[in-house]
DNA sequence: CGAAAATTTGACATGACTCAACTGGAGTGG
DNA sequence: CCACTCCAGTTGAGTCATGTCAAATTTTCG
């Protein structure tokens, strides 16, 4: 479980055993059911969510009501929402699980109590944010540069595992086309190539 | 010249004046005209620039040739192909100036000795990489859930002295479109509004 | 001024969206 | 085991927006 966790920290952060048990001591571990929310809009964004189990979507509603799907969380990855974390407003998203998911959650509190007592962490979560930003620059770019096609594919090799697991509309929505749009572009991809 | 961004460090971190003279010690001074490349294709990003004057654009070129603009750089803010400057590769992005454009120019060496020796610049590089980032997220959903035109307008109102200075052509790569889609998009929105 | 770039417009083809119906599989309850 | 429902995926037909190619016009820049 924690294991999982700590792997993650040691991947941009050495930390001795006593700074990992402090570290695990701050997280909380919950567990969520399928179709269940982690977040919904409105709501204030109060931890960081490191998912241990699962998948989950993050996702916003626009006017029509449709819905977008910003982001997958898969295990051994961070979600929630920054924005309403940092700025303590509240959030525009939603956030809920696309398979029974187990997180491990820190509050904000934890985390600044965290940074104050081993300096180093703010470092490990400056990488993450870095990390972030530059996937989702490559995602910006990747939009503006390819067809949805083509950006199925990427999806489909970057994420290989994890594809199988997501229903082709959610892909579609994270895609920006609609699950008809996919479904004729992967047929006319399957005949082509 | 300096003072400009002496008064963007302020925004998020305090300085002494000592370490105010150390900052601008570090930060070397340089013109562009317009039209000049600040970084092209295939050339490592070795500096973090900050724009005291003028314009720049950061774009990629595609598969067919086509210019996809990524963002903009007026007075104020930093440019810079995060991407090649961490991980010394070569830039996938071209810099280059709208306008003749003055750049203060920060080397990863000059970074470096400067967290050394003043340890909360790192949390300023930080918050602005977190700034970045949330931008970038809000371009993506803004990309999902709104139209061009709709995108267009949020530009304008977001960016009121600066749109002026951009050719509708460059907005219209960043958007996403082509040049006549968005002149055909403008023409339907001033009929309309 | 003269050249280059930007913008606009037209005509046409292409691609994506919408609405709707149909298929097939997974899960449920009798 | 079967009938039923639910949901993802597919397919069809029609519409609309956008891209492409091309040309005319306006603006900007050297």
């Amino acid at each position: 479980m924690s294991e999982l966790l700590l792997k993650n920290f040691r991947r941009h952060v050495v930390l001795t055993t006593q700074e990992e048990e402090l570290v695990m001591l701050h997280f909380i571990p919950k567990k969520y059911r399928r179709r269940q929310y982690i977040l919904q809009e409105g709501q204030m964004s109060r931890t960081e969510n490191f998912i241990v189990k699962g998948l989950t979507r993050t996702y916003e509603v626009d006017e029509s009501g449709n819905e977008h799907v910003i982001s997958f969380g898969p295990e051994d990855w961070w979600v929630g929402d920054l924005y309403s974390f940092l700025s303590d407003s509240p959030s525009a998203v939603n956030i809920d699980c696309l398979e029974d998911t187990e997180v491990l959650q820190l509050s904000k509190a934890s985390q600044e109590e965290l940074f104050a007592k081993i300096p180093k962490l703010e470092r490990f979560f400056r990488i993450l944010i870095q990390n972030a930003y530059m996937s989702a620059l490559a995602r910006i770019t990747s939009t503006l540069k390819k067809t949805a096609g083509d950006r199925y594919d990427e999806f489909v090799h970057k994420y290989p595992q994890i594809h199988q697991r997501i229903p082709d509309r959610q892909i579609a929505s994270y895609l920006g086309v609609t699950a008809q749009s996919l479904s004729r572009i992967r047929r006319r991809m399957s005949t082509k190539a």
